[in-house]
DNA sequence: CATTTTTGTTAAGGTTAGGTTAAACAAGTG
DNA sequence: CACTTGTTTAACCTAACCTTAACAAAAATG
């Protein structure tokens, strides 16, 4: 079921060229939504869901990388794609550390624009169905609200969790009593697989092992050499 | 720590260039398979698994967007990088059009394209997995889950297996009751075939056998000279 | 049947991954 | 700037894993 319009983040401060732009791309059957600066498309951002977001690099008040990061950490999904102004090495570097998924420098040719949106919707096509952004998960006796970060036992007060305890812990629920590899936290929530990211990684195993002591029913084990699991026995 | 090589296969007919990319990318931690053309590529393409491919466009015999529509057939799913020579805009419609995920234009910034290769193996981090092994088995009275790496017997305490272990376990159980030869765990699991590692599997073997002890009706039998038998006796 | 080759088994040694705690660092806030 | 919160890095230790060595037993060989 699907031929809805997909809906498009268009931020770019240039005023002629955002609507040159927005027009070529709502001809082309994308729903396209346009800010005029970072601030305003993070509010748009917030207030909406979209299936991409092109930014442009040069921005007043806020760029497009620290954009870039504050949608990132709402969604760790959504595709980006950045547009620069010049082939400059440092901000090709920085885009993909902020986590995006294509560059253009401008300017460039709208078809091949289009032929690149096509091309990373069609990648996501593939992956949405794991995407399904799940929130909350009975974990043996704990209740785990991921959009709120906490963790609740019982009738106990709640446990607030950090960003990346709460990642970590939502990751290992819903691959629940089955692997969930190293790599794939590594990626996804550190977004490098490195020795410290990974050293780091067992210190929020850690943290969350701690958490979870007082349910003798939930438990994280390790899969030597290839990840984690989280078992919840399903006793008596 | 290690997390698995990335393979990749690199098809690239100018030798200098395509030894210096391979060269820069082990060293980068990928595992390359460097191919001359691309009918040299598609057949390596058959021959094994890769993460990602990066095809030359301009090749002969065989030009990259050919091979990437036959890459396309065989796997949908693999991301493909192209290499063009420079901005031809036909080229990069006619390279999405083949099912491309990227593509660079020659001279490139070894950097970036490390970078969008992080990107893209990140984007496909979540589908990866789903490669189609068979992870599972019976053996006698045992349950082998050969991905969480556990063996129970009955309704015991599941035995955790070790890398090795599991593996030769595995392979012997795809072989039930057939020579498992040992050349064959010797390549597949040791990636070598001399004396030591020899010595080392029939140390395995001995792990083995001390697990499958519990069930009377499993037994590991040597085959003097060629490999072992996993036998399940098919009792009354 | 003596000799060589292959296999069975156990134990020692070395290496790497993981568990855990604490200190360092970074960013945001009163 | 002191204080708080989140995260990384360091340090130290233990557990897991794999190879190698050593010696014994079995099977092949001539």
């Amino acid at each position: 079921m699907e031929t809805a319009q997909k809906k498009i983040l268009l931020v770019e401060d240039d005023p002629n060229f955002g609507i040159v732009l927005k027009d070529y791309l709502s001809m082309n059957d994308f729903d396209v939504t346009l800010a005029k600066n970072g601030m305003e498309g993070f509010e748009k951002f917030k207030k909406d869901n979209y299936d991409i977001c092109i930014l442009d690099v040069m921005m007043p008040y806020k760029d497009g990388f620290t954009l870039a990061k504050e949608i990132r950490e709402k969604n760790e999904n959504v595709p980006i794609v950045f547009l620069t102004a010049k082939t400059m090495k440092e901000d090709v570097l920085k885009g993909y550390k902020a986590g995006a998924d294509d560059y253009l420098n401008k300017p460039f040719d709208s078809e091949v624009l289009l032929m690149k949106l096509k091309a990373i919707l069609q990648r996501k096509a593939s992956n949405t169905l794991a995407d399904s952004k799940q929130f909350e998960f009975q974990i043996g006796n704990f209740h785990l609200n991921s959009k709120l970060r906490f963790l609740k036992y019982k009738d106990e007060e709640p446990i607030k969790l950090s960003p990346k305890e709460n990642e970590l812990l939502r990751l290992l629920a819903l691959h629940e009593n089955d692997l969930m590899p190293r790599e794939l936290a590594l990626t996804k929530i550190w977004r490098d697989d490195n020795y410290f990211t990974s050293r780091s990684m067992d210190v929020y195993i850690a943290k969350l092992r701690k958490y979870l002591k007082r349910d003798d029913v939930v438990e994280i084990l390790n899969i030597h050499g290839e990840g984690f699991r989280l078992v919840v026995k399903n006793g008596e």
